[in-house]
DNA sequence: GTCTATAGGAAGATAGAC
DNA sequence: GTCTATCTTCCTATAGAC
């Protein structure tokens, strides 16, 4: 090891994930990208040539790769609903670090990020996840109608108590929220 | 009316209040805030010698004393438990204009505002929003420990539907949400 | 692949005329 | 009380050495 920085890509874009969550995209300038990697801007500029847009775009497919791997498959895949609920609850203190980090999908669709070109995927994201949620609730046997309120209820839940909880500077807001998890969805 | 720009006070911070919400604290610019008021940003920094800081911290105190007004008072007030929220809901339709905006406070508690100066206000203004809630709770005969989740959720809710809302480009989520509040609640 | 250095422009903020 | 013009700083992005 020399004395120039090195890090490897899944590190990267795990510092860059941290930023932006915590910074949002226009506070997370190219300055404070650089700190929170160790890396100096034009090597940032290296890796992305498409600069921060290029950085914001690839942190998200991170985060969306790592939602269907661990979130969506366990819940879709096999066991009683139950099982699978608690499976994601899991996940999801470890996705949102017990309550402390904002949902990135909150975060990118603030500000001129909207008509931006986050848009069309975190709306996929947001409609994959209820999508999940409410085929978990309609194994459990509810109707297909209920399911679905159920499952738009949960995930507004999840945000909601993500910004409660970063607004009242305690975490209990999400603990609360996995804890009723399951019979907030079932 | 001469050639020049001219706008009431309350009218000037009606329109920072939807700029800084539909475009977050960094990404409202003195530029765009002066395109959204009509006025030049000499004129914004006459009125406001705080600059932008100072902007957003009458915007959230403005905001602040509607919500005192218009949702806490009638919610603490007298009438039937669901008689005052149903009051709410119908307020809470105005602030959000439907779910079109999104919530201030969770604009602000974005970014590095949260270390900053707005922290302390947002606590309070979820925490006395929370405890009015509760309060109504315990008047339809919640016990206290039970009211005080509820509302907790029933906050939380309120976030997190406008924040899918707004992801997935769609009202029906705070639709959803002011449609179940009281049934949330009690 | 990382760095130092810097270009070019937009950001927040101010001076001073009217 | 609003304006035009300007200052300084910071931001995004690039050039080019190693």
């Amino acid at each position: 090891m020399g004395r120039t920085a090195t890090i490897e890509d899944g590190e990267l874009v795990a510092r860059l994930t941290e930023a932006f969550r915590n910074l949002g995209y226009e506070g997370a300038t190219l300055a404070l990208l650089a700190e929170a990697t160790g890396l100096q801007k034009a090597s940032l500029y290296h890796r992305f040539p498409g600069g921060k847009d290029q950085m914001a775009r690839e942190v998200l497919e991170s985060a969306q790769s790592w939602i269907e791997e661990h979130i969506l498959r366990p819940l879709k895949g096999p066991g009683d609903p139950a099982a699978r609920i608690a499976a994601m609850t899991h996940r999801l203190e470890e996705l949102y670090d017990g309550g402390r980090q904002p949902c990135l999908l909150n975060v990118l669709a603030s500000g001129r990020n909207l008509e931006g070109p986050f848009a069309a995927e975190i709306k996929g994201m947001f409609q994959a996840w209820i999508a999940a949620l409410a085929a978990v609730a309609v194994d459990a046997g509810l109707d297909k109608k209920a399911a679905r309120l159920r499952a738009e209820r949960f995930v507004a839940l999840l945000e909601g108590s993500l910004v409660v909880a970063r607004g009242m500077g305690t975490l209990q807001p999400f603990r609360d929220f996995l804890k009723s998890a399951p019979a907030e969805l079932l």
